[in-house]
Parts: structure tokens; sequence; C-alpha cells
DNA sequence: TTCAGCATGTAATATGTTACATGATTAG
DNA sequence: CTAATCATGTAACATATTACATGCTGAA
């Protein structure tokens, strides 16, 4: 009951096909929910049974049609219910953090919190683009636009604190070293 | 292939019965990655399959036996191999954050966060608590202590970093209102 | 005697991943 | 003419959750 509710964020911001949707699952959303293409197509069947999405279909000569989805009053009415309802708290399960537990091999643990680094920094640096690009003026967002907004500085903050993290435990392996 | 090497970390710091194993989850290693009891027994039937695990089976009269896995040298093994692997990036799937990017209804989101900073708040307290109590001196710490206390760091971190974002939401909300 | 905690598991269901399958269109 | 991208899906498998089932021990 959560990857529903990201499609129909998705498709309330804009209509979209399966594979268009796999493309923003892999880009913007994917940040904080993935979800495959074959995924996808699954979760839209089960929502357009339900009656949250509706389906604008395509005729392509011999081959499957190509479907626009657009999302119904229902799907608008769930999605408010859903919002209104206390959010789970995050399940991060993350195989670093039980690889630093372990800490059965010291340089690999290195080695690997150097790279995990390197990829904050460079996904930092994308955010930071998006934030410059998308949003000069922060103060003045409502809506839609302040949620994405404040969605984007979550990953900010998120990737931001990840470095320091980064940082702390390389200090930390380099201290006891010596 | 990863609440495996979970349950491996938890066995190499000390043998358990996959009911202290699953209230371990619920503990300390539950904030990287958790799971039911349901989960940890069948995992460990495989792992014993594999040789990874032992069990020091206790029989208890007309009830099932009550087990005590042990790590194995080849469990010892499995850990160090996978730990030398890169590890994949952290999923996280973040409800709030879908929550959020939808923004359905501002007053529910502006509710829920502040319901999530306390829960951060709280968290962090219970982690500086362990910080103070079990690691007064963490330069001198090496090994397995080591790792503990740098996954603990993270989740320190973590939780800052949680209250940080909450603040930021609420003022952005507060500043939409106005 | 009742409730919490210890202790083990099975079964059904839901969710998610990987492999496979097909074919058009477009840019180099 | 070849590779990437668009576009849809099925099938098999793996993983995780929820509901169910059982029974002892010790404290209030």
């Amino acid at each position: 009951m959560a990857i529903e509710h990201a499609i129909l964020v998705a498709l309330s911001e804009r209509s979209a096909s399966g594979y268009d949707l796999a493309r923003r699952f892999d880009a913007s959303i994917g940040h904080f929910w993935r979800a495959t293409h074959q995924q996808i197509y699954k979760v839209l069947a089960r929502m357009d049974e339900n009656g949250w999405v509706e389906t604008d279909a395509v005729k392509r000569n011999g081959r499957l049609d190509k479907k626009t989805y657009v999302i119904t009053p229902a799907g608008r009415n769930e999605l408010l219910r859903w919002t209104r309802e206390p959010s789970a708290s995050d399940v991060t399960r993350s195989d670093f953090t039980v690889k630093l537990r372990g800490f059965a091999d010291a340089s690999a643990i290195k080695s690997d919190t150097m790279r995990r680094r390197a990829e904050h920094v460079a996904t930092l640096a994308a955010y930071e683009e998006s934030e410059q690009r998308f949003y000069p003026n922060p103060t003045e967002l409502t809506g839609a636009d302040l949620g994405s907004y404040l969605a984007l500085r979550g990953g900010i903050h998120y990737e931001r604190n990840g470095i320091a993290w980064c940082d702390e435990i390389l200090t930390g392996i380099n201290g006891a070293e010596n």
C-alpha cells in the first residue's frame, strides 16, 4: 500500500504512460521510492480495476496499445485519505551499515566508504543544480510546488549528511590504524 | 541476500536463539534493518543448510527444542566475502516524502511532520545515551567496537538531520500560510 | 489466575526482482 | 545497418508481511 500512492502522486503532477512513469521513478521520484517498469505495469492494472486511474489508449497497428494513465477523482480521493493517515516511519535498509557494524575488513570498508562518499557528492551536486534551476525563490512557493521543493531539500539534507558521516567514518578508521 | 548478512553480523557479536535475534532486530540492529521473528526463523533454517550457522539444540519435554545459533567458520567467511563487495546504495522508501511531494493536505502534512519530529527527538536521545554509556572514549576504539560506534554515529547523524529537515518543512508550510 | 515474556514455527498472502519476449521508431 | 530509446507486458522466483497456532515459566 505505498507504491500505489507514489504513482498517484506522479500522475497528479502529470498524466503518463507506464514507461514514462518508470523513467520518472528512475529520476526524481526514485530518490525516495524505486520501482521497475514491470512492477509499475502490474500495479497500474490493479489501480485501474480500483478506479483510481483511467486509461486513454491509442491503437498501434498490431502492437499493444499505448496507454496514457490519468488520475481519477477517486484516485485523488484515495491520495487525500492516505495523506491524512500518520505515515509509517521510514524503513532504511542499509547494507552498508550492516557491513560497518560487522567490521569484518577495515580496508574494504574504507574503500567502500570512499566510493559512497563520491556518490553522495555527485547526487548532491545534481540536487543543488535542480534547486537553483527550478526553485530560485523558495519563499514564494505554495501547494505542490512547495511540497516538491521541500522533498528536494530533504534529499539535499540527506546527501550532505551522508558526506559528513562518511568523513567521520574515514577519520575513525584512519585514527584506529595509527 | 542481505538479511542473512545482518544475522551473521548479529551472531558474530554473540550467539543467540531466533527469538533473541528477533529482539535484537527490534532494538539496535533494527535501526538499519528490520525483520520479524517469522522471517528470521525461515532465514536461519536456510543458513543452517548452507552451513553458515550451527545449532546447539536443547530438548524441552514435548515442546520444540530451544536452539542457540552459532556462526561457523564458513559463515565468517561469507561475511568477509560479502564485506568486500561494494555495497548497493541504500534504498530509502519514504512514505512521508511521497506524501510531502504530493502535498494533498497541508495541515495533515504539518501535523505528520510534528509527529515525526518528536520521534526523531526521542530516538536521538536514546542514541546519545547509548553513545555516552558505551563509548566514552571513541578515539580508543578498534575493530568491531569501532564499527558499532560508527554505525551508532550514523544513527545520530540521521536523527539530527531528520529534525533539521522537519523544522525546515514546518517553516516552509507556516510561511506559505501567511 | 491472568498477563507478560520466552520460544518455536507454519500458511497464506502481498510485494518486489530478474529473466524473457516482442516490435516500432529514430538518430548516427 | 545498428544501436538506443520508446513501449508493453508475462512468468518464474525471491523476499517480506500478516494471521494463525502452540505451550511453558514467572511475577503480580
